[in-house]
DNA sequence: TCACTTTAGTGCGTTATCGCACTAACTTAG
DNA sequence: CTAAGTTAGTGCGATAACGCACTAAAGTGA
């Protein structure tokens, strides 16, 4: 399924648009656009990955659900990123579920396709490493926050990745959903929310959330985004998030 | 500084006696024993990692400062593993302090030689990455305990984490010290560690912690301890867990 | 336009954890 | 053996988040 020119196909994925020409041509050739909606389930916990996904436009979230039915988020993927790390990373599945948090597009490639091509060593291998680096850190500081800070403040981090993630100001979450990714209650996050609001740094509508001021709500945040945030630009070189770097 | 036989080598870390011959005894020219005391800092956040350790009977705490001076531990790396896995992720640093948590020993090796063989691209290299692969499943598990667990559940959950990786029942720790670990209070801890005793699960002496009932304390803390376990029983192929697998 | 569904807001008692100040017990060095 | 230092235990008010039951508002479809 060849794609045409450059503009239109996988460089809207950062990985992707960070490879060499060669190396891009040549992967670009395995790549076939998929749409995704939210709430859709890609990889369930355990399940072997058939297929890789770069996100250009969409927004994917990873989740562990416990026994009991709760549920926690432990990262995000989005434009920066693939998802399905544990491909080549040797482990095949993962304990976790990859679920669509916002919809949107992404390039899907088969398991084979991506072993081969990481296989072959290249800049494509080492940017699915440091890019992997890079998840870590960003679980490493779910965790932290997850320890540390209210959920008010953690709130502020998730609509931060995610609008680092997406090319509007809106996310089209229900509060109920966002609970389910941060842990915690659903009128908890009705709560964070409407105190944000009040501070004028988002808006609140039914379904929805926007983002009314960016910068404020990194200043009003602890400090678990900009280490995320930071450790993105280092590792990837280039504007994941909007405003540093 | 040649080392003698293999059994009094770094076969003791699992990660090196995975390696078949060929490349352990290249792998073992590069190591360098090296003797770690209680609270010792290998890694402060955002240092160029000049050494990765693999340990044999220290444990190593991987912990994040917050400005306020506030820690909490993402992760932890024993006889299981490898510190300093950003250096062949090409990360080069990490965002997190590296302490000691248990005094010990450990072997370590130049960052260069290290990525001189990871870029062979044999064994030696698959399995740092399924041993990332299973880092990050601990991390996760970490963020998902952090906001779904009691204090008493964590602490269970990392009472076990260091057993496996100690060759005694005994761990040399005190609440406080452990507070730091979990971010949470001391006397969090002290409570905490007052009702396992209770249950007869450890037993609780100044300055030191015993586990008596390993069996019984799997089956009081959270799941997570054992998704963890699982995981590295999965991807490293032993038995690093003392019941699982 | 009227039921129905989805989503958000409210009230309230409960619980876990916190912060802090203090005491008690144990350990070690002189 | 005692003084000093370290580690653990206690008490208590404050706070954040929880669980639950309910109401209110916004969207949706016949």
């Amino acid at each position: 399924m060849p794609l045409d020119g450059k503009q239109n196909t996988g460089r809207k994925n950062f990985l992707l648009a960070s490879l060499p020409d060669v190396e891009f041509e040549r992967v670009q050739s395995h790549l076939e656009l998929t749409s995704l909606k939210l709430g859709q389930v890609l990889y369930e916990s355990g399940d072997r990955l058939d297929y890789v996904y770069f996100p250009t436009t969409a927004i994917i979230s990873l989740l562990y659900i416990m026994e009991n039915g709760a549920t926690a988020e432990i990262g995000v993927v989005g434009n920066d990123g693939i998802l399905g790390i544990a491909l080549f990373m040797g482990g095949d599945t993962t304990p976790n579920r990859a679920v669509i948090q916002s919809a949107g597009e992404a390039f899907r490639m088969k398991a084979k396709d991506l072993r081969d091509e990481f296989t072959l060593g290249g800049v494509f291998h080492n940017l699915l490493l440091r890019y992997t680096q890079a998840l870590i850190t960003q679980i490493s500081q779910t965790a932290v926050c997850n320890r540390l800070h209210s959920v008010e403040q953690q709130l502020g981090r998730w609509l931060l990745l995610s609008h680092d993630r997406l090319n509007t100001d809106t996310l089209v979450m229900t509060h109920d959903l966002i609970s389910n990714m941060l842990g915690v209650r659903r009128e908890g996050v009705t709560l964070a929310a409407r105190k944000l609001a009040e501070r004028k740094l988002i808006k609140n509508i039914r379904g929805s959330m926007t983002i009314l001021d960016r910068q404020g709500l990194e200043q009003a945040v602890c400090e678990c985004y900009k280490v995320v945030s930071d450790e993105y630009n280092r590792l990837l070189g280039r504007g994941i998030a909007r405003t540093f770097g």
